[in-house]
DNA sequence: CTGTTAGCGCTTTCAC
DNA sequence: GTGAAAGCGCTAACAG
């Protein structure tokens, strides 16, 4: 099915002029007589004329697209970073082109190099929880295209990223959980290879160590995120010997998967347990009660995360600094911690 | 900053062949000696080799990337139509690159361009609640480059849609209203400049009809779909002389606000007021009650707008088929609307 | 099996 | 002010 766009050379032949002179008006060039700038945009206009950006990239080598590679799509939390770095990426006139990995390794190899066919004139990131290795993205370095982490960042790596305190964070739920008098408090942590897990780990173990509660092995435990696996542990949790009075989820998703297990074992919030996430994602503020939790800045990560990108591209590349930047969260809390809180609401 | 990326003609050079060769042992043509093509593989792996997608576009004039351009990417129903689509997309080879309109007209108009000038192959399109010319689509009809619509359509245009069966699923969300023994029953519709707003009211007005409910004026409000207003409207119906007993709302989101404000004024649900939504959005099950919904396939709709995209860019533009795929939905009932129902759960 | 050539649509010197 | 020509990276005839 061949079709045929509208192109400079179509309005030159039209007009009898050269694409130079097209080009030129098109582009708004000084050179060119105010009158024959004006037949070229007006003709261009009826014909529905559109720049071919694919040959404009090629020939001024650049793309002026950003590329975003994340993890997943079906939290709130990725899309909200998508409309930050799309805010600051329109405003630079760049556009944008967004892949999800789907928690995949091999797809999110398969959607960087899409990035890299396409061009990008640098990319956003954020890994998988299976990612270990982590090739596919240094190839971007070694071709000089900006790289800037987010969220879940590579460590290995020296470029810029952008996360929250998790340590912080993670610090401020449980010693929160500790001052309501909770004594067992068990970790749903996530996979080991993502460094916000670990960051999220040692915030409650550090929490844990400064208020003299001893480390109850069996109540911290490493899962892959999935809803299903979130069930089954928190089904394991509440059926020991001497189930935790408290548990603090890697995130909330994984906190509200909780509650609903807790919920249907007709345990009540926060007496028999009481529960503290990660993010506030919308979610949070709806169930009942409501979900005591660390909120983050989601779209000012995306913010922030475009902008170091543009930094980078205004630069040669000897002049990238490796720099990170640790936005603050802010614990929130709700009724699934505290009784003395509303039980739910914005 | 000027980069060098790797080239077939790099490749060519350094092994001494024509780019020719170099371009078909890269693409996989038969007529190439294994060595030579052995050789040429290797060399590209470890120059990190990546082939210029822009450069390949313009030669085959395809460009082998499909756009969907969605209102906004706050709620949870975009990025699931997006996954979906995705999905069909990549398997036939496809990239996909997404853009969102922030519910503004001119934000959709310039991304539209955007994917003129990147030379889509097709488009998925649902528009903001402000559009009410669609110029900047015709566009695409013109050019030969095909278009489907999904969810929230342009009626004017004679291209393919996918969408659900609106007026089905609001006569059913109101007829079970009715059923529960409630009489007036108010309706927080959508703007007028959408389709989904006319039907979804029309199946609310026909509900009442058939079981000869009056249409009361004053229940009947049209919205812009903002959080704020959501908000103001539900305030003034719940302050009217005479209170409506049920309320349909034209989305989940909408429901879900206007439970906080119900919930707010201390009134319980569903005697005092039954409250249904439209889509099942993951928070509907979350909040407390459960909130009643005409659920959605929201993953299908992108699924099966891809595909008919798809089914287009096969064919000759005359023999594209304006066919309009309703997808079914299907009445959730929990306990926002009936007290038999659980309270919440999913 | 491999090389040569032309051309996709555009910008950009360099002339005139 | 305008035109001619080169070239961005690649594929696709057409030769050999």
């Amino acid at each position: 099915m061949k079709r045929h766009q509208t192109t400079i050379i179509d309005i030159a032949k039209e007009l009898n002029l050269s694409k130079s002179t097209v080009s030129r008006a098109l582009t708004g060039h000084s050179n060119v007589n105010p009158e024959t700038r004006k037949a070229i945009l007006d003709l261009a206009e009826k014909m529905d004329y559109q720049r071919n950006m694919l040959a404009l990239s090629l020939v001024t080598s650049r793309s002026n697209t950003l590329g975003i590679v994340v993890p997943e799509f079906l939290t709130s939390f990725f899309p909200q970073v998508v409309i930050g770095a799309q805010e600051i990426a329109s405003k630079a006139g760049y556009n944008v082109i967004v892949s999800h990995s789907n928690e995949s390794y091999e797809t999110e190899v398969a959607n960087s190099k899409v990035m890299l066919a396409n061009r990008v004139d640098g990319i956003l990131v954020s890994v998988t929880k299976e990612t270990r290795n982590f090739d596919h993205f240094k190839v971007f370095q070694r071709k000089g295209i900006p790289i800037v982490f987010f969220n879940r960042v590579c460590d290995e790596m020296s470029v810029p990223k952008v996360i929250v305190d998790d340590y912080e964070g993670a610090f401020r739920a449980v010693e929160h959980l500790i001052q309501t008098g909770k004594k067992r408090i068990a970790h749903l942590a996530g996979p080991d290879s993502l460094l916000i897990s670990r960051k999220r780990l040692n915030g409650y173990l550090d929490a844990l160590r400064k208020y003299n509660l001893p480390l109850i092995d069996e109540l911290v435990i490493s899962y892959d995120l999935t809803v299903e696996k979130a069930k089954i542990y928190v089904k394991h949790l509440l059926e020991l010997p001497e189930p935790p009075d408290a548990l603090f989820a890697i995130n909330d998703p994984t906190a509200i998967e909780a509650m609903q297990v807790i919920k249907a074992k007709g345990l009540t919030m926060p007496e028999d347990i009481a529960v503290v996430g990660f993010s506030n994602d919308y979610a949070s503020s709806l169930i009942e009660p409501g979900l005591t939790t660390v909120a983050q800045p989601i779209r000012e990560i995306g913010k922030n995360a475009a902008q170091l990108l543009l930094d980078q591209m205004d630069r040669e590349v000897s002049d990238w600094k490796a720099m990170t930047k640790i936005l603050k969260t802010e614990l929130i809390i709700r009724g699934s911690s505290s009784r003395n809180m509303p039980t739910s609401g914005h």
